[in-house]
DNA sequence: CTCCATGATGGAACGTCGCTCCAGTCATGT
DNA sequence: ACATGACTGGAGCGACGTTCCATCATGGAG
């Protein structure tokens, strides 16, 4: 990689890993998941298939890296050491949800008020990568695509690390760290990404109609489903037309803030079950 | 549908909708996630593609079908008893830990303490869905494609049940049983997905060499990244080399449940402010 | 018993995909 | 000036999912 030696403009401008790359974000945002194909990369690019190989080994290789570069974006829109100049974009969404209302989270762990508290790092880190599947229909998909593939490729440990860090400020014994960061990224990626997939259904089936309305059409077909084989959904259904997506988020990371905290708290000796008490 | 009318055996057996979706499992368990071809499958069973997509719409939804049948089954393996060959294997690895101490140690299958309180029940679908991956090494990754695809789809809902009921057997108000079940799930759903990729890597790679060298591999690659970077990730490392998959996996659960419990029982006796006990 | 509408089948073929091959182009070091 | 090697892009290959359609077996109507 690398000798970046200015080439001249044989072209518009010469081809690089990072352009091809940038395309293909820009191809899988505007032409959806299937949208990415190499003819059509070529003649986005204006060259031939041969030029995008030698800079990229496969279409895998191709996703991935694109998958690599929005999820660091969207980490390093929140963390410490980064431009700010991204932050506008996710934060500005971030603030006019109605999260701060009856979300109370849980602060079971002494003072979760600072404002930058391990707690709030990690909602924040959540809520970055939760704007950035809102943003790129596509990641959610390859997210788990690639966590279920290659847990130790580029993008995971990214993730992992960033909340690992902030479960290690929360004064979690070392011993629970796995397991804590585990919970939390599997969550965080695993609500954000069924949440994404909702909202890009929704457009998708409908892309005026309100998005009130395909809650509605959803949480129907769910209350219609036999009520001997699942009396638990329909009971819920109603619940979650009602609820709001990022409010529903920040409970369940605050759920398992939680079970890290009282874990850690009262059980370092033990205590695994929490039954009966 | 259909008036099922017993054919005769115009080839062996008349072709129907579950032999092709049992032939595709078969193929996909062998042959591996690319392994599952129309082709293939017309080969494997002695017919045309013609005959195939009068019983299935398209290739996705063969791949749903396929999915779902094997999570039926391995919810089935949990809610009846069973085998209980299976769950003993799964408790008996369950126990070396280095961390059961006294709160409540029976975990045993035999009937006995609390023969089935929704926690274990919540364990033993989890593992009933873990070892499912472990057997089918395709489907923690169709399944994240089905979650973050189409989360209302067939396969989700199963689980969703599955689980909530025993989230509302825990005590749980109804409010936060959305939220109870949906970390629980995306813990479950994650992990064990992730830990299965992790197996299935290890055999890909090296189908003779030992578990613990591919785990050794692994971590020491972990270490090997820039400490500046990834502090964090280093440091779990070791702990990752020597862990216990099932452990890990059921710790995880336990601090999930733990988090459910604490914030349900907090939350009711007094306001949102509780210090942990 | 015959006949045919229909459910069901499988072979051939189409369009597109990821990817490879290779002849060519251009900046550069000598 | 020219050989070199990084880099380009067009032609084409094999495989895939899917469609089309001619064909077959069956069971109800006559």
């Amino acid at each position: 990689m690398a000798t970046r030696t200015r080439r001249s403009q044989r072209r518009t401008e010469a081809l690089s890993r990072d352009r091809i790359v940038e395309a293909a974000v820009e191809l899988l945002d505007t032409a959806g998941e299937g949208g990415l194909t190499f003819r059509a990369l070529t003649e986005r690019l204006a060259t031939g298939p041969g030029a995008i190989y030698w800079h990229v080994a496969n279409k895998d290789e191709l996703l991935d890296a694109a998958t690599d570069a929005v999820v660091a974006a969207a980490l390093a829109a929140d963390s410490p050491r980064a431009e700010p100049s991204a932050r506008v974009e996710s934060s500005a969404r971030a603030e006019p949800s109605t999260r701060g209302e009856s979300a109370e989270p849980a602060e079971s762990a002494e003072s979760a008020k600072s404002p930058d508290s391990p707690q709030d790092k990690i909602r924040a880190i959540a809520f970055g990568l939760f704007d950035a599947m809102a943003d790129h229909p596509w990641l959610p998909t390859q997210l788990a695509l690639q966590l279920s593939r290659s847990p130790w490729g580029s993008v995971t440990p990214q993730i992992f690390e960033n909340i690992g860090r902030q479960v290690r400020a929360l004064g979690v014994p070392e011993g629970h760290w796995f397991t804590a960061a585990s919970a939390l990224v599997h969550y965080i990626l695993g609500a954000a990404g069924q949440n994404a997939a909702n909202n890009a259904s929704a457009r998708a089936l409908a892309p005026d109609v309100d998005r009130a309305e395909f809650l509605d059409a959803a949480s129907q077909a769910w209350e219609d489903l036999d009520p001997d084989d699942y009396p638990f959904i329909r009971a819920v259904a109603a619940q979650v037309r009602e609820h709001d997506d990022r409010e529903q988020f920040l409970a369940g990371i605050d759920l398992v803030l939680t079970g890290i905290t009282a874990l850690h708290l009262s059980g370092e000796q033990g205590g695994t079950t929490p039954s009966a008490t």
